[in-house]
DNA sequence: CGGTCTCTGTTCAATTTTGAACACCGGCGC
DNA sequence: GCGCCGGTGTTCAAAATTGAACAGAGACCG
C-alpha cells in the first residue's frame, strides 16, 4: 500500500547515466553497510537483495525500523543536515547496491527534475509507510501487529512477480513489533493452529491473517483450542 | 532536533506568489481542517497556530500523529496517489493557515527547483522525527515516552524567540504516547514532586527532566518519596 | 446560586507484557 | 560421533499497563 514505485524504471535510468561519485557493490548475508554513528554521506538504491535497518538502544536493546528490498533507497538521512547515521543498515540477503556520494545525488536532484520529482514522490511514501508503523504502535496489542508485519512481509515486492516470503527469524519480529521472543513463537504458533500461516521451513501467510488484524474478532480470544 | 526550517523566509516568499488554487483561512480553537476519509486533494502551510493531527481507530480509540506549528506543512500525503484523507486535523489554538491545491503546489514543485528543494528537505526532517518516533515507542516505556514528549513541547518552534509549551490536556498526552490518562496523571505528578516540572496553570519543562529519558536511572525507580 | 462541562488526581482489580530460564531440534565442522 | 550454535517451543513469576470508576476543582451559563 505504501511503497508504489511508479517510476522503478526511470529512476534506474536516471541513475546509471551519473558520471561520478557512484559505485556498485555486493554485500554478502549479515554484512553491515553501515553503522550507527558513522558520518553520513551517502545515499544507497538497492539493485537486489533485502535490506534491514535498525537502531540500537543504550541499553543495548534493538528496534527494527525498516526493511527494504529491490528499488528502494535508503541512507537518505544524510540528504537533512544530519551528519551521522542513526541506524545501522545490514544485509539480510546477498545484495548489489548502488552508493551515491551525496554530493552526486544533491547534483542530480538538483538538475534532475523530472528525479526529483520521482525521489520525492518515493520519500513521501515512505513517510506514510513509516506514519502507519507508528499507528499502529500506538493502537494495537503486539498480536495484532505481529499480524501486521506477517502480511507486510508477504506481500513484500508484491510490485512485481511475487517473491518468496522472506525468511525472518523471531528475534528480528521482534525487534519489529517492540516485543519479545517469547511472545511471538506463542503467537506464531497460534495462528498457526488457527491455520492463518503455515510453515516447516518456508513461511506461508494466508490472507485470513487479516482477520487477526481487522476488528477485534472474539472467538478468537478464546484461549487455545 | 528535527525541524530544521533552515528557510522559512524563502518558502513564505515562493509560496505567496504562486496565483491561482491557493487560499487562506482563519480557523478557530477545535475546528477541523480536514477529517479522515475526506477527499485528499490540497496541501497546507500554517502561518500562525497551532494544528493536531490524529487517527480514529475502528475501535474509536484515537492516536496522535504528529503536532504541528508556524511554518510547517501537513496534508503533504496526497502528493503521492493516496486519495483520501488518513487522518483528521484540527487547530489546537487560533490558526491562519495557508491551503494549495494539489494541483498548484505540483506545478510549483514542477516550476521552481529551489522550492521543491526546500520541500524535499523540509519532508526529509519530517520523516526523520516520524523514526524517531517510532524508535522511542519501540524502545521505551510509557514513562519515558511521557518525558520525551514534554522535553519536545518545551523546544517546540524553538528556532524563533522561545514561545510559552503549549497547553495540552492529559487526555492528548495520552493519545500522543498510547497509553492511558491515568497514567499520564500519575507520571505528571512523579515528575513534578521530582521537580521535573511544574504547573499551576501553565506548563514549565526543566531540562533536568532530560534524567528521565537518559539512562536508567536507578535512584528513579524508589517508588514516591 | 445551581447545573453542566472539562480536566485532573487517585484507586484497584484484571489483563498484558516482560525477562529469564530451560529443553529441544537440526545443521555444521571436525 | 560429538560438541557447538542459532533458532525455536514453553513455562512462570514479576512488573507494567489497562480500563473503569469515583471525586474534586474550576470555568461557564442562565
Amino acid at each position: 500500500m505504501a511503497k508504489k514505485k511508479k517510476y522503478p524504471f526511470s529512476v534506474d535510468t536516471f541513475l546509471s547515466t551519473v558520471d561520478g561519485g557512484r559505485t556498485v557493490a555486493s554485500f554478502g548475508k549479515n554484512q553491515k553497510i553501515y553503522s550507527q554513528g558513522e558520518r553520513a554521506d551517502s545515499v544507497f538504491h538497492i539493485q537486489e537483495g533485502r535490506v534491514k535497518i535498525y537502531v540500537v538502544s543504550e541499553q543495548g536493546k534493538e528496534a527494527v525500523v525498516a526493511l527494504h528490498g529491490k528499488g528502494d533507497f535508503f541512507g537518505e538521512g544524510c540528504l537533512t543536515s544530519q551528519p551521522l547515521r542513526l541506524a545501522t543498515a545490514v544485509a539480510m540477503t546477498e545484495c548489489v547496491i548502488m552508493r551515491l556520494d551525496k554530493v552526486a545525488i544533491v547534483r542530480v536532484l538538483h538538475n534532475e527534475p523530472k528525479f526529483s520529482e520521482m525521489f520525492l514522490s518515493y520519500i513521501l511514501a515512505r513517510n506514510a509507510r513509516v506514519e502507519e508503523d507508528l499507528v499502529d504502535q500506538l493502537f494495537n496489542s503486539s498480536e495484532k501487529r505481529l499480524a501486521r508485519v506477517l502480511l507486510l512481509l508477504a506481500n513484500f515486492g508484491k510490485e512485481g512477480r511475487p517473491e518468496p516470503v522472506i525468511a525472518v527469524s523471531q528475534e528480528t519480529l521482534a525487534e519489529m513489533i517492540g516485543t519479545t521472543r517469547s511472545r511471538v513463537s506463542t503467537f506464531m504458533n497460534k495462528f498457526r493452529k488457527l491455520g492463518f500461516i503455515n510453515y516447516n521451513g518456508v513461511l506461508e501467510v494466508h490472507n485470513s491473517l487479516l482477520n487477526v488484524v481487522l476488528h477485534d474478532n472474539p472467538h478468537l480470544r478464546r484461549k487455545e483450542d
